[in-house]
DNA sequence: AGTGGGACCTGTCCGC
DNA sequence: TGCGGACAGGTCCCAC
């Protein structure tokens, strides 16, 4: 599921609920996700307090009370939803009287949340290619999963110059290098596809040609970070994608998947005004890409 | 060292 | 209706 625009419109949905609140209780369904959590995951979690909640590249992090940071990474298919759980509270300042549940937990949940906000967060991923770790914040810039992810597309230091350096000597497609988190951070495939397109940039075009032979940027790096950080903006003010089951943290529907000009839109005109293009459908790399053959070069 | 391919999972959709 | 295959928003590990 989850880019960029994804996992942050999920970070704005978890911050109210869980930003200075404790970890009253925590739930843990099955042992593992992608990797096994920690042995002592719920004891290092309750009783904690989260002090902030941020995200770098496609992870959520939630700096704690004690030291740790809690990485969390939806993969493809997580997600989390919350409720509020007021019965639940009432029910245990009140031992002995009887309340409902008032959710039913699906399939697939994983990981439950029971915060001192009243909010019960939970962690649903059918195909578990998401994570939960716990990390001294001390180590948390040297951790394997994160030293080597590239810059935060949206930041000041993101620019052509870094994109081009980045690129110059790759033997890659340009869709293969923005997809690769090394070089810029939290692409996926919908926004590689999307970014590419706004730029009119083929992403079978050579990464390298960002590049000119000195390094420098070519005016096509220019485009193309001014149409990735556009992108990402837009998505972003649009709640995010949701295809599938996708939702954000309050169960409602983000809307840009409406604005895609490319991304799963295979026979479709060309959205470039003045093309008369169709959209194409390749697998680069055992991904499909969606891309205009007419106008991107 | 950089690159492509397969692997990890479950669910859904489409054609027969 | 059932079944097999393709495909899905990610990324890690392993051969070349």
């Amino acid at each position: 599921m989850p880019e960029l625009p994804e996992v942050e419109t999920v970070r704005r949905g978890l911050a109210p609920v869980m930003e200075g609140a404790r970890f009253t209780r925590v739930e843990l369904n099955r042992p593992d996700l992608r990797l096994p959590l920690p042995k002592d995951f719920v004891q290092r979690l309750e009783g904690e307090t989260v002090t902030g909640l941020g995200r770098r590249a496609k992870y959520l992090l939630a700096d704690l009370s004690s030291g740790d940071v809690l990485m969390m990474h939806l993969g493809m298919s997580g997600s989390f939803r919350v409720a509020q759980e007021a019965y639940e509270q009432v029910r245990e300042e009140t031992p002995g009287a009887y309340y409902h549940e008032r959710s039913t937990a699906r399939a697939h949940d994983h990981v439950v949340f029971h915060m001192s906000s009243g909010a019960r967060i939970t962690f649903n991923d059918p195909r578990r290619f998401g994570l939960m770790l716990l990390v001294p914040r001390a180590e948390l810039n040297e951790h394997r999963l994160m030293k080597e992810v590239g810059p935060e597309p949206l930041g000041n230091a993101f620019a052509a110059d870094m994109l081009a350096r980045a690129c110059a000597h790759k033997k890659t497609s340009l869709k293969a290098a923005l997809s690769d988190q090394k070089v810029v951070a939290g692409l996926g495939n919908i926004y590689v596809c999307e970014a590419l397109h706004r730029a009119l940039l083929s992403p079978k075009r050579s990464a390298a040609t960002l590049a000119t032979r000195s390094g420098q940027p070519t005016p096509r790096a220019e485009k193309l970070v001014t149409a990735i950080k556009d992108v990402l903006h837009d998505a972003i003010r649009a709640g995010g994608s949701s295809l599938r089951d996708h939702r954000r943290t309050d169960g409602e529907l983000g809307d840009f998947q409406h604005n895609f000009r490319v991304y799963d839109r295979e026979g479709k005109p060309c959205p470039t005004r003045g093309c008369r293009g169709k959209i194409k459908r390749i697998v680069q790399g055992g991904r499909s890409t969606f891309f205009c053959p007419v106008c991107q070069r």
